[in-house]
DNA sequence: CGCTTCGCGATTGTCGAAAATCTATCGAAT
DNA sequence: ATTCGATAGATTTTCGACAATCGCGAAGCG
Protein backbone atom coordinates (compact mmCIF):
# COMPACT_ATOMS: atom_id res chain seq x y z
CA UNK A 1 0.00 0.00 0.00
CA UNK A 2 2.58 2.52 0.35
CA UNK A 3 4.23 2.13 -3.07
CA UNK A 4 0.77 2.40 -4.52
CA UNK A 5 1.41 3.93 -8.12
CA UNK A 6 -1.15 5.79 -10.29
CA UNK A 7 -3.31 3.53 -11.04
CA UNK A 8 -4.64 6.16 -13.53
CA UNK A 9 -2.65 5.51 -16.81
CA UNK A 10 -3.30 9.09 -18.33
CA UNK A 11 0.09 11.00 -17.15
CA UNK A 12 0.20 14.57 -15.32
CA UNK A 13 2.71 16.53 -17.55
CA UNK A 14 2.17 19.90 -15.28
CA UNK A 15 4.43 21.14 -18.56
CA UNK A 16 4.80 20.35 -21.91
CA UNK A 17 8.53 19.46 -21.52
CA UNK A 18 7.72 17.05 -19.48
CA UNK A 19 7.08 17.74 -15.78
CA UNK A 20 5.85 14.76 -14.06
CA UNK A 21 6.29 14.79 -10.69
CA UNK A 22 2.82 14.36 -8.92
CA UNK A 23 3.78 10.96 -8.29
CA UNK A 24 7.06 11.94 -6.60
CA UNK A 25 8.06 10.09 -3.63
CA UNK A 26 7.38 13.39 -1.64
CA UNK A 27 5.00 16.11 -3.46
CA UNK A 28 3.50 17.55 -0.29
CA UNK A 29 2.99 20.60 -2.88
CA UNK A 30 -0.66 21.21 -3.50
CA UNK A 31 -1.67 21.37 -7.13
CA UNK A 32 -2.67 24.66 -6.99
CA UNK A 33 0.60 25.75 -5.80
CA UNK A 34 2.33 23.75 -8.66
CA UNK A 35 0.41 25.76 -10.90
CA UNK A 36 1.11 29.15 -9.49
CA UNK A 37 4.85 28.52 -10.09
CA UNK A 38 4.60 27.00 -13.11
CA UNK A 39 2.56 30.35 -14.46
CA UNK A 40 4.54 32.70 -12.18
CA UNK A 41 7.72 31.75 -14.42
CA UNK A 42 5.61 31.77 -17.73
CA UNK A 43 4.70 35.51 -16.80
CA UNK A 44 7.89 36.52 -15.76
CA UNK A 45 9.66 34.91 -17.94
CA UNK A 46 7.70 37.01 -20.94
CA UNK A 47 6.06 33.47 -22.25
CA UNK A 48 2.52 34.72 -20.97
CA UNK A 49 2.41 38.74 -22.59
CA UNK A 50 0.53 41.50 -20.60
CA UNK A 51 -2.68 41.42 -21.21
CA UNK A 52 -2.99 38.06 -22.85
CA UNK A 53 -6.12 35.94 -21.13
CA UNK A 54 -5.42 32.72 -19.11
CA UNK A 55 -8.03 30.15 -20.93
CA UNK A 56 -8.99 28.49 -18.63
CA UNK A 57 -10.06 25.51 -21.01
CA UNK A 58 -6.58 25.75 -23.04
CA UNK A 59 -3.97 25.59 -19.63
CA UNK A 60 -6.50 22.97 -18.40
CA UNK A 61 -5.60 20.79 -21.13
CA UNK A 62 -1.91 22.06 -21.58
CA UNK A 63 -1.02 21.26 -18.21
CA UNK A 64 -3.18 18.17 -17.47
CA UNK A 65 -5.52 19.56 -14.63
CA UNK A 66 -8.79 20.60 -13.68
CA UNK A 67 -10.36 24.00 -13.43
CA UNK A 68 -10.26 24.20 -9.27
CA UNK A 69 -6.60 23.95 -8.64
CA UNK A 70 -6.80 26.29 -12.04
CA UNK A 71 -8.87 28.76 -10.71
CA UNK A 72 -7.35 28.97 -7.53
CA UNK A 73 -3.99 29.35 -8.80
CA UNK A 74 -5.58 32.26 -10.34
CA UNK A 75 -6.32 33.44 -7.47
CA UNK A 76 -2.95 33.12 -5.90
CA UNK A 77 -1.69 35.40 -8.81
CA UNK A 78 -4.13 38.15 -8.54
CA UNK A 79 -2.38 37.94 -4.89
CA UNK A 80 1.11 38.51 -6.25
CA UNK A 81 -0.27 41.26 -8.31
CA UNK A 82 0.73 39.38 -11.90
CA UNK A 83 -2.58 39.01 -12.95
CA UNK A 84 -6.53 40.81 -12.32
CA UNK A 85 -9.71 38.85 -12.20
CA UNK A 86 -12.48 40.59 -13.74
CA UNK A 87 -15.73 38.64 -12.55
CA UNK A 88 -17.12 36.90 -15.91
CA UNK A 89 -14.71 38.09 -18.05
CA UNK A 90 -11.75 35.69 -16.91
CA UNK A 91 -8.24 36.30 -15.58
CA UNK A 92 -5.72 38.12 -17.62
CA UNK A 93 -1.83 38.81 -17.10
CA UNK A 94 -1.49 42.42 -15.79
CA UNK A 95 -0.41 44.85 -17.53
CA UNK A 96 2.00 47.49 -16.21
CA UNK A 97 0.75 50.87 -17.26
CA UNK A 98 3.08 54.14 -16.76
CA UNK A 99 0.89 55.17 -13.64
CA UNK A 100 1.21 51.70 -12.19
CA UNK A 101 5.15 52.61 -12.58
CA UNK A 102 4.82 56.31 -10.91
CA UNK A 103 2.45 54.94 -8.70
CA UNK A 104 4.78 51.82 -7.50
CA UNK A 105 8.23 53.14 -7.37
CA UNK A 106 7.13 56.48 -4.53
CA UNK A 107 5.69 53.06 -2.25
CA UNK A 108 8.87 51.20 -2.68
CA UNK A 109 11.20 54.08 -2.27
CA UNK A 110 9.87 54.59 1.32
CA UNK A 111 9.77 50.47 2.00
CA UNK A 112 12.87 50.29 0.75
CA UNK A 113 14.24 53.56 2.77
CA UNK A 114 12.50 52.30 5.75
CA UNK A 115 13.98 48.40 5.35
CA UNK A 116 17.45 50.29 4.75
CA UNK A 117 17.18 52.17 8.15
CA UNK A 118 15.77 48.82 10.17
CA UNK A 119 18.55 46.99 8.56
CA UNK A 120 21.67 49.03 9.81
CA UNK A 121 23.11 47.49 12.59
CA UNK A 122 21.62 43.84 11.31
CA UNK A 123 23.86 43.19 8.53
CA UNK A 124 26.71 40.43 9.37
CA UNK A 125 29.92 40.28 7.96
CA UNK A 126 28.99 38.11 5.39
CA UNK A 127 25.75 40.02 4.17
CA UNK A 128 28.56 43.18 3.40
CA UNK A 129 30.77 41.26 1.42
CA UNK A 130 27.73 39.50 -0.84
CA UNK A 131 26.92 43.64 -1.38
CA UNK A 132 30.47 44.80 -2.07
CA UNK A 133 30.51 41.79 -4.35
CA UNK A 134 27.01 42.89 -6.38
CA UNK A 135 28.17 46.22 -6.52
CA UNK A 136 31.43 45.51 -8.03
CA UNK A 137 29.35 43.09 -10.60
CA UNK A 138 27.45 46.11 -10.97
CA UNK A 139 30.02 48.16 -12.08
CA UNK A 140 31.54 45.68 -14.31
CA UNK A 141 27.84 45.14 -15.87
CA UNK A 142 27.72 48.79 -16.78
CA UNK A 143 31.06 49.10 -18.57
CA UNK A 144 30.32 45.86 -20.15
CA UNK A 145 26.19 47.02 -21.37
CA UNK A 146 25.53 43.77 -20.08
CA UNK A 147 21.91 45.07 -18.94
CA UNK A 148 20.69 40.90 -17.32
CA UNK A 149 23.85 41.00 -15.40
CA UNK A 150 23.41 44.50 -14.36
CA UNK A 151 19.57 43.41 -12.98
CA UNK A 152 20.55 40.44 -11.12
CA UNK A 153 23.31 41.78 -9.20
CA UNK A 154 21.28 45.03 -8.49
CA UNK A 155 18.23 43.29 -7.46
CA UNK A 156 20.64 40.93 -4.99
CA UNK A 157 22.31 44.08 -3.74
CA UNK A 158 18.89 45.40 -2.37
CA UNK A 159 17.74 41.86 -1.48
CA UNK A 160 20.34 41.98 0.89
CA UNK A 161 19.15 44.57 3.54
CA UNK A 162 15.75 44.02 3.22
CA UNK A 163 16.09 40.47 4.23
CA UNK A 164 17.88 41.95 6.84
CA UNK A 165 14.91 43.78 7.95
CA UNK A 166 13.91 41.28 10.51
CA UNK A 167 10.33 42.61 9.46
CA UNK A 168 8.26 39.78 7.27
CA UNK A 169 5.57 42.25 6.61
CA UNK A 170 7.65 44.53 5.26
CA UNK A 171 9.43 42.03 3.30
CA UNK A 172 6.30 40.63 2.03
CA UNK A 173 5.18 43.60 0.70
CA UNK A 174 8.48 44.92 -1.05
CA UNK A 175 8.53 41.23 -2.41
CA UNK A 176 5.41 42.02 -4.16
CA UNK A 177 6.46 45.67 -5.65
CA UNK A 178 9.45 44.18 -7.10
CA UNK A 179 8.20 41.50 -8.28
CA UNK A 180 7.82 42.49 -11.57
CA UNK A 181 11.11 42.56 -13.64
CA UNK A 182 9.31 44.86 -15.83
CA UNK A 183 10.18 47.03 -13.55
CA UNK A 184 13.74 47.07 -14.18
CA UNK A 185 12.87 46.94 -18.55
CA UNK A 186 11.84 50.19 -17.52
CA UNK A 187 14.37 51.69 -15.24
CA UNK A 188 16.48 50.72 -17.65
CA UNK A 189 16.38 53.85 -19.73
CA UNK A 190 17.07 55.53 -16.51
CA UNK A 191 20.21 52.86 -15.95
CA UNK A 192 21.13 53.98 -19.52
CA UNK A 193 21.16 57.50 -18.83
CA UNK A 194 22.49 57.57 -15.70
CA UNK A 195 24.53 54.71 -14.65
CA UNK A 196 27.73 56.37 -13.06
CA UNK A 197 25.36 58.28 -10.77
CA UNK A 198 23.36 55.02 -9.76
CA UNK A 199 26.72 53.15 -9.18
CA UNK A 200 27.98 56.41 -7.23
CA UNK A 201 24.69 56.43 -4.95
CA UNK A 202 24.87 52.88 -4.22
CA UNK A 203 28.28 53.10 -3.25
CA UNK A 204 26.90 55.44 -1.05
CA UNK A 205 24.34 53.21 0.21
CA UNK A 206 27.03 50.61 0.71
CA UNK A 207 29.81 52.52 2.34
CA UNK A 208 26.70 53.75 5.22
CA UNK A 209 26.09 50.09 5.83
CA UNK A 210 29.88 49.54 6.56
CA UNK A 211 30.44 51.94 8.64
CA UNK A 212 30.12 51.98 12.15
CA UNK A 213 28.35 55.06 13.31
CA UNK A 214 26.34 56.23 10.46
CA UNK A 215 23.29 57.92 10.82
CA UNK A 216 20.04 55.70 9.66
CA UNK A 217 17.69 58.39 8.98
CA UNK A 218 20.87 59.54 6.54
CA UNK A 219 21.03 55.67 4.79
CA UNK A 220 16.99 55.41 5.07
CA UNK A 221 16.34 58.93 2.74
CA UNK A 222 19.47 58.08 0.57
CA UNK A 223 17.87 54.61 -0.53
CA UNK A 224 14.04 56.23 -0.68
CA UNK A 225 15.72 59.14 -2.86
CA UNK A 226 17.63 57.23 -5.40
CA UNK A 227 14.58 55.27 -6.46
CA UNK A 228 12.06 58.81 -6.19
CA UNK A 229 15.08 59.65 -8.93
CA UNK A 230 15.08 57.58 -11.05
CA UNK A 231 11.19 57.93 -11.75
CA UNK A 232 11.81 61.56 -11.82
CA UNK A 233 14.25 60.55 -14.99
CA UNK A 234 11.79 58.46 -16.16
CA UNK A 235 8.70 61.12 -16.83
CA UNK A 236 10.08 64.25 -15.71
CA UNK A 237 7.13 64.21 -13.79
CA UNK A 238 7.92 64.11 -9.69
CA UNK A 239 4.90 62.06 -8.86
CA UNK A 240 6.60 61.71 -5.28
CA UNK A 241 8.20 65.08 -5.04
CA UNK A 242 7.57 66.97 -1.93
CA UNK A 243 6.11 69.79 -3.64
CA UNK A 244 3.34 70.01 -6.05
CA UNK A 245 0.67 72.78 -5.99
CA UNK A 246 -2.90 72.33 -6.33
CA UNK A 247 -3.47 74.43 -9.44
CA UNK A 248 -1.12 72.14 -11.64
CA UNK A 249 -3.15 69.43 -12.21
CA UNK A 250 -4.23 67.22 -15.43
CA UNK A 251 -7.33 65.35 -13.96
CA UNK A 252 -8.66 66.29 -10.15
CA UNK A 253 -10.38 63.36 -8.49
CA UNK A 254 -12.97 62.03 -10.34
CA UNK A 255 -16.18 62.31 -8.21
CA UNK A 256 -15.92 60.11 -5.14
CA UNK A 257 -15.49 56.34 -5.45
CA UNK A 258 -16.69 54.74 -2.19
CA UNK A 259 -15.02 51.39 -2.35
CA UNK A 260 -16.93 49.36 -0.24
CA UNK A 261 -14.26 47.09 0.26
CA UNK B 1 -18.16 51.91 -23.73
CA UNK B 2 -16.70 52.26 -20.71
CA UNK B 3 -17.36 48.92 -18.57
CA UNK B 4 -19.44 50.10 -16.08
CA UNK B 5 -21.17 48.53 -13.22
CA UNK B 6 -23.85 48.94 -12.49
CA UNK B 7 -25.28 50.01 -8.86
CA UNK B 8 -25.84 47.23 -6.92
CA UNK B 9 -27.98 48.01 -3.54
CA UNK B 10 -25.71 46.37 -1.08
CA UNK B 11 -27.78 44.14 0.94
CA UNK B 12 -25.95 40.94 2.08
CA UNK B 13 -28.17 38.69 3.24
CA UNK B 14 -26.77 35.58 3.04
CA UNK B 15 -25.44 35.53 6.23
CA UNK B 16 -27.00 35.07 9.63
CA UNK B 17 -30.19 32.71 9.76
CA UNK B 18 -30.20 31.04 6.63
CA UNK B 19 -29.67 32.14 2.90
CA UNK B 20 -32.22 32.19 0.08
CA UNK B 21 -30.44 34.18 -2.25
CA UNK B 22 -29.71 31.78 -4.84
CA UNK B 23 -32.85 31.58 -6.37
CA UNK B 24 -32.80 35.61 -6.90
CA UNK B 25 -33.43 36.61 -10.14
CA UNK B 26 -30.82 39.19 -10.02
CA UNK B 27 -27.79 38.27 -8.45
CA UNK B 28 -25.00 40.46 -10.11
CA UNK B 29 -22.39 39.46 -8.20
CA UNK B 30 -20.56 36.68 -8.42
CA UNK B 31 -20.74 33.79 -5.45
CA UNK B 32 -17.72 34.02 -4.16
CA UNK B 33 -17.45 38.15 -3.98
CA UNK B 34 -21.04 37.77 -2.23
CA UNK B 35 -19.21 34.58 0.26
CA UNK B 36 -15.73 36.86 0.70
CA UNK B 37 -17.81 40.37 2.07
CA UNK B 38 -19.87 38.32 4.32
CA UNK B 39 -16.92 36.38 5.55
CA UNK B 40 -15.23 39.44 6.06
CA UNK B 41 -17.57 41.23 8.16
CA UNK B 42 -18.15 38.53 10.13
CA UNK B 43 -14.48 37.92 10.70
CA UNK B 44 -13.90 41.53 11.47
CA UNK B 45 -17.11 42.16 13.72
CA UNK B 46 -15.61 39.34 16.03
CA UNK B 47 -18.08 36.59 15.30
CA UNK B 48 -15.28 34.44 13.90
CA UNK B 49 -13.11 34.14 16.36
CA UNK B 50 -8.96 34.53 15.44
CA UNK B 51 -7.37 30.78 15.07
CA UNK B 52 -10.69 29.70 14.39
CA UNK B 53 -11.08 26.90 11.45
CA UNK B 54 -13.39 27.80 8.40
CA UNK B 55 -14.77 24.57 7.79
CA UNK B 56 -15.97 23.76 4.19
CA UNK B 57 -18.28 21.64 4.31
CA UNK B 58 -20.13 23.50 7.61
CA UNK B 59 -20.02 26.83 5.56
CA UNK B 60 -20.91 25.33 2.65
CA UNK B 61 -24.45 24.27 4.57
CA UNK B 62 -25.12 27.52 6.28
CA UNK B 63 -24.54 29.61 3.32
CA UNK B 64 -26.17 27.61 1.02
CA UNK B 65 -23.73 27.10 -1.39
CA UNK B 66 -21.06 25.07 -3.38
CA UNK B 67 -17.43 24.52 -1.96
CA UNK B 68 -15.80 25.71 -5.28
CA UNK B 69 -16.55 29.70 -4.71
CA UNK B 70 -16.58 28.87 -1.14
CA UNK B 71 -12.80 27.98 -1.41
CA UNK B 72 -11.70 30.65 -3.81
CA UNK B 73 -13.64 33.30 -1.41
CA UNK B 74 -10.70 31.98 1.15
CA UNK B 75 -8.09 33.00 -1.18
CA UNK B 76 -9.75 36.02 -1.37
CA UNK B 77 -9.52 36.50 2.34
CA UNK B 78 -6.14 35.13 2.61
CA UNK B 79 -4.92 37.83 -0.01
CA UNK B 80 -6.87 40.47 2.51
CA UNK B 81 -4.60 39.24 5.50
CA UNK B 82 -7.42 37.87 7.51
CA UNK B 83 -6.67 34.35 6.93
CA UNK B 84 -4.37 31.77 6.48
CA UNK B 85 -4.54 28.91 4.38
CA UNK B 86 -2.56 25.69 5.40
CA UNK B 87 -2.19 23.17 2.36
CA UNK B 88 -4.16 20.29 3.38
CA UNK B 89 -5.20 21.84 6.75
CA UNK B 90 -7.45 24.30 5.79
CA UNK B 91 -8.31 28.06 6.35
CA UNK B 92 -7.85 29.36 9.71
CA UNK B 93 -9.12 32.95 11.34
CA UNK B 94 -5.56 35.12 11.28
CA UNK B 95 -4.45 35.43 14.34
CA UNK B 96 -2.42 38.60 15.85
CA UNK B 97 0.27 37.84 16.84
CA UNK B 98 2.52 40.73 19.45
CA UNK B 99 4.87 40.50 16.23
CA UNK B 100 2.09 41.19 13.83
CA UNK B 101 1.17 44.73 15.68
CA UNK B 102 5.42 45.36 16.07
CA UNK B 103 5.73 44.78 12.16
CA UNK B 104 2.68 46.67 11.18
CA UNK B 105 2.84 49.75 12.56
CA UNK B 106 6.11 50.98 10.91
CA UNK B 107 5.28 50.28 7.46
CA UNK B 108 2.09 51.86 8.18
CA UNK B 109 3.49 54.60 9.95
CA UNK B 110 5.99 55.19 6.97
CA UNK B 111 3.17 54.71 4.20
CA UNK B 112 0.54 56.84 5.88
CA UNK B 113 3.62 59.21 6.24
CA UNK B 114 3.98 59.10 2.60
CA UNK B 115 -0.05 59.25 2.16
CA UNK B 116 0.09 63.09 3.60
CA UNK B 117 2.69 64.49 2.06
CA UNK B 118 1.06 63.14 -1.52
CA UNK B 119 -2.04 64.48 -0.40
CA UNK B 120 -1.16 67.96 0.99
CA UNK B 121 -2.69 70.13 -1.76
CA UNK B 122 -4.75 67.93 -3.24
CA UNK B 123 -7.55 68.26 -0.05
CA UNK B 124 -10.57 70.23 -0.76
CA UNK B 125 -12.32 72.27 1.30
CA UNK B 126 -15.16 69.60 1.83
CA UNK B 127 -12.11 66.95 2.91
CA UNK B 128 -10.74 69.39 5.57
CA UNK B 129 -14.14 69.85 6.91
CA UNK B 130 -14.82 66.37 7.35
CA UNK B 131 -11.36 66.23 8.75
CA UNK B 132 -12.20 69.15 11.14
CA UNK B 133 -15.42 67.09 12.48
CA UNK B 134 -14.24 63.85 12.56
CA UNK B 135 -11.30 65.16 14.96
CA UNK B 136 -13.93 67.46 17.21
CA UNK B 137 -15.97 64.02 17.44
CA UNK B 138 -13.00 62.22 18.77
CA UNK B 139 -12.50 65.14 21.13
CA UNK B 140 -16.14 64.30 22.09
CA UNK B 141 -15.63 60.85 22.59
CA UNK B 142 -12.23 61.12 24.12
CA UNK B 143 -14.00 62.96 26.51
CA UNK B 144 -17.21 61.14 27.06
CA UNK B 145 -14.86 57.59 27.33
CA UNK B 146 -16.67 56.24 23.77
CA UNK B 147 -14.00 54.57 22.46
CA UNK B 148 -16.06 52.88 19.49
CA UNK B 149 -16.96 56.45 18.50
CA UNK B 150 -13.18 57.54 18.79
CA UNK B 151 -12.24 54.78 16.69
CA UNK B 152 -14.41 55.45 13.94
CA UNK B 153 -13.54 58.84 13.38
CA UNK B 154 -10.04 58.29 13.64
CA UNK B 155 -10.21 55.81 11.22
CA UNK B 156 -12.52 58.78 9.36
CA UNK B 157 -9.92 61.35 10.00
CA UNK B 158 -7.19 59.20 8.56
CA UNK B 159 -9.26 58.13 5.18
CA UNK B 160 -10.18 61.04 3.93
CA UNK B 161 -6.02 62.29 3.21
CA UNK B 162 -5.39 58.69 2.71
CA UNK B 163 -8.20 58.41 -0.04
CA UNK B 164 -7.15 61.76 -1.50
CA UNK B 165 -3.22 60.97 -2.25
CA UNK B 166 -4.07 59.81 -5.34
CA UNK B 167 -1.79 56.80 -5.63
CA UNK B 168 -4.16 53.84 -6.03
CA UNK B 169 -1.50 51.12 -5.13
CA UNK B 170 -0.34 52.98 -2.02
CA UNK B 171 -4.53 53.21 -0.99
CA UNK B 172 -4.68 49.47 -1.50
CA UNK B 173 -1.79 48.68 0.41
CA UNK B 174 -2.84 50.68 3.29
CA UNK B 175 -6.54 49.59 3.23
CA UNK B 176 -5.23 45.93 4.39
CA UNK B 177 -2.55 46.91 6.79
CA UNK B 178 -5.71 49.01 8.36
CA UNK B 179 -7.94 45.90 8.04
CA UNK B 180 -8.24 44.63 11.28
CA UNK B 181 -9.95 46.56 13.81
CA UNK B 182 -7.81 44.58 16.19
CA UNK B 183 -5.01 47.38 15.57
CA UNK B 184 -7.71 49.69 17.35
CA UNK B 185 -8.11 47.32 20.02
CA UNK B 186 -4.59 47.28 21.10
CA UNK B 187 -3.74 50.97 20.13
CA UNK B 188 -6.79 51.83 22.44
CA UNK B 189 -3.95 50.89 25.74
CA UNK B 190 -1.91 53.64 24.04
CA UNK B 191 -5.10 55.81 23.71
CA UNK B 192 -6.09 55.67 27.12
CA UNK B 193 -2.69 56.01 28.20
CA UNK B 194 -2.14 59.78 26.13
CA UNK B 195 -5.18 60.58 25.24
CA UNK B 196 -4.74 64.40 25.03
CA UNK B 197 -1.61 63.89 23.54
CA UNK B 198 -2.86 61.73 20.76
CA UNK B 199 -5.74 64.50 20.27
CA UNK B 200 -3.17 67.10 19.64
CA UNK B 201 -1.07 65.86 17.60
CA UNK B 202 -3.76 65.10 14.75
CA UNK B 203 -4.71 68.35 15.59
CA UNK B 204 -1.31 69.62 14.66
CA UNK B 205 -1.62 67.14 11.28
CA UNK B 206 -4.48 68.90 10.34
CA UNK B 207 -3.93 72.46 10.63
CA UNK B 208 -0.77 71.60 8.68
CA UNK B 209 -3.21 69.86 6.09
CA UNK B 210 -4.96 73.57 6.32
CA UNK B 211 -2.31 75.66 6.03
CA UNK B 212 -1.47 77.14 3.15
CA UNK B 213 2.49 77.12 3.09
CA UNK B 214 3.12 73.98 4.71
CA UNK B 215 6.26 71.63 4.62
CA UNK B 216 5.29 68.31 3.41
CA UNK B 217 8.28 66.63 4.66
CA UNK B 218 7.11 68.09 8.39
CA UNK B 219 3.03 66.65 7.66
CA UNK B 220 5.19 63.19 6.83
CA UNK B 221 6.94 63.39 9.32
CA UNK B 222 4.12 64.15 12.05
CA UNK B 223 1.94 61.66 10.54
CA UNK B 224 4.46 58.70 10.73
CA UNK B 225 6.10 59.51 14.40
CA UNK B 226 2.65 59.47 15.64
CA UNK B 227 1.79 56.02 14.59
CA UNK B 228 5.63 54.94 15.31
CA UNK B 229 5.02 56.37 18.97
CA UNK B 230 1.98 54.26 19.58
CA UNK B 231 3.61 51.59 18.87
CA UNK B 232 6.22 52.40 21.65
CA UNK B 233 3.85 53.09 24.09
CA UNK B 234 2.49 49.78 23.39
CA UNK B 235 5.49 47.52 24.00
CA UNK B 236 8.30 49.94 25.10
CA UNK B 237 10.63 48.87 22.15
CA UNK B 238 11.69 51.41 19.83
CA UNK B 239 10.98 48.80 16.75
CA UNK B 240 11.35 51.35 14.19
CA UNK B 241 12.51 54.39 16.19
CA UNK B 242 14.94 56.73 14.15
CA UNK B 243 17.75 57.39 16.40
CA UNK B 244 19.01 54.17 18.27
CA UNK B 245 23.23 54.64 18.57
CA UNK B 246 24.43 51.81 17.51
CA UNK B 247 26.50 51.43 20.79
CA UNK B 248 23.54 50.84 23.01
CA UNK B 249 21.95 48.57 21.26
CA UNK B 250 21.90 45.42 23.12
CA UNK B 251 18.55 42.82 22.73
CA UNK B 252 19.51 40.84 19.57
CA UNK B 253 15.71 40.47 18.87
CA UNK B 254 14.87 37.70 21.48
CA UNK B 255 11.47 37.12 21.51
CA UNK B 256 8.64 36.37 19.26
CA UNK B 257 10.93 34.50 16.91
CA UNK B 258 8.50 31.35 16.95
CA UNK B 259 5.01 31.83 15.63
CA UNK B 260 6.34 29.73 12.85
CA UNK B 261 2.84 28.67 11.36
C1' DC C 1 4.99 0.94 30.75
C1' DG C 2 6.46 3.55 26.74
C1' DC C 3 6.82 3.70 21.88
C1' DT C 4 5.51 2.58 17.26
C1' DT C 5 2.22 1.18 13.86
C1' DC C 6 -2.14 0.58 11.97
C1' DG C 7 -6.84 1.83 10.93
C1' DC C 8 -10.89 4.77 10.96
C1' DG C 9 -13.37 9.01 10.64
C1' DA C 10 -13.12 13.64 9.18
C1' DT C 11 -11.51 17.10 6.02
C1' DT C 12 -9.39 18.88 2.10
C1' DG C 13 -7.97 18.28 -2.87
C1' DT C 14 -9.36 17.17 -7.53
C1' DC C 15 -12.32 16.20 -11.17
C1' DG C 16 -15.71 16.57 -15.13
C1' DA C 17 -20.20 18.14 -16.33
C1' DA C 18 -24.21 21.16 -16.15
C1' DA C 19 -25.91 25.89 -15.65
C1' DA C 20 -25.42 30.85 -16.13
C1' DT C 21 -23.49 34.61 -18.49
C1' DC C 22 -21.12 37.29 -21.81
C1' DT C 23 -19.41 38.46 -26.65
C1' DA C 24 -19.93 38.46 -31.37
C1' DT C 25 -22.49 37.90 -35.52
C1' DC C 26 -26.31 38.03 -38.38
C1' DG C 27 -30.77 39.67 -39.78
C1' DA C 28 -34.61 42.79 -39.91
C1' DA C 29 -36.82 47.16 -39.41
C1' DT C 30 -36.61 52.13 -39.63
C1' DA D 1 -27.15 52.70 -44.53
C1' DT D 2 -27.61 52.46 -39.64
C1' DT D 3 -29.40 50.79 -35.44
C1' DC D 4 -31.58 47.57 -32.68
C1' DG D 5 -32.66 42.86 -31.32
C1' DA D 6 -32.19 37.92 -31.33
C1' DT D 7 -29.59 33.86 -31.85
C1' DA D 8 -25.34 31.05 -31.50
C1' DG D 9 -20.97 30.17 -29.76
C1' DA D 10 -17.59 30.54 -26.31
C1' DT D 11 -16.28 31.13 -21.56
C1' DT D 12 -16.88 31.48 -16.91
C1' DT D 13 -19.29 30.00 -12.78
C1' DT D 14 -21.21 26.61 -9.96
C1' DC D 15 -22.22 22.14 -8.61
C1' DG D 16 -22.00 17.32 -6.58
C1' DA D 17 -19.13 13.28 -6.37
C1' DC D 18 -14.82 10.84 -5.97
C1' DA D 19 -10.04 10.46 -4.37
C1' DA D 20 -6.12 11.66 -1.45
C1' DT D 21 -4.56 12.99 2.92
C1' DC D 22 -4.36 14.16 7.78
C1' DG D 23 -5.29 13.66 12.82
C1' DC D 24 -6.40 10.91 16.41
C1' DG D 25 -7.14 6.88 18.92
C1' DA D 26 -6.49 1.97 19.59
C1' DA D 27 -3.91 -2.01 19.12
C1' DG D 28 0.51 -4.29 18.89
C1' DC D 29 5.35 -4.72 20.13
C1' DG D 30 9.66 -4.19 22.66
Amino acid sequence: MPTDRQADPKEKSLKGTGARFITRGFSPQVLTDQISRVLTESILDGDLEPGTQLLEMDLQQELGVSRSPLREAFRDLEKKGLVVILPRRGAFVKEITARDVQENFPVRGNLEGLAARLAYGRLNPQDLATMRTALEAMKRAGRSQDREAYRQNHQLFHDIFIDACDNRLLIEILQKLRMHRLWYFVSYRYQKLDFQMALDVHEQILELFEKEGSDPQELELLVRNHIDEALERLFGTSASSVARRPGEEEKAKPGSRKQAE
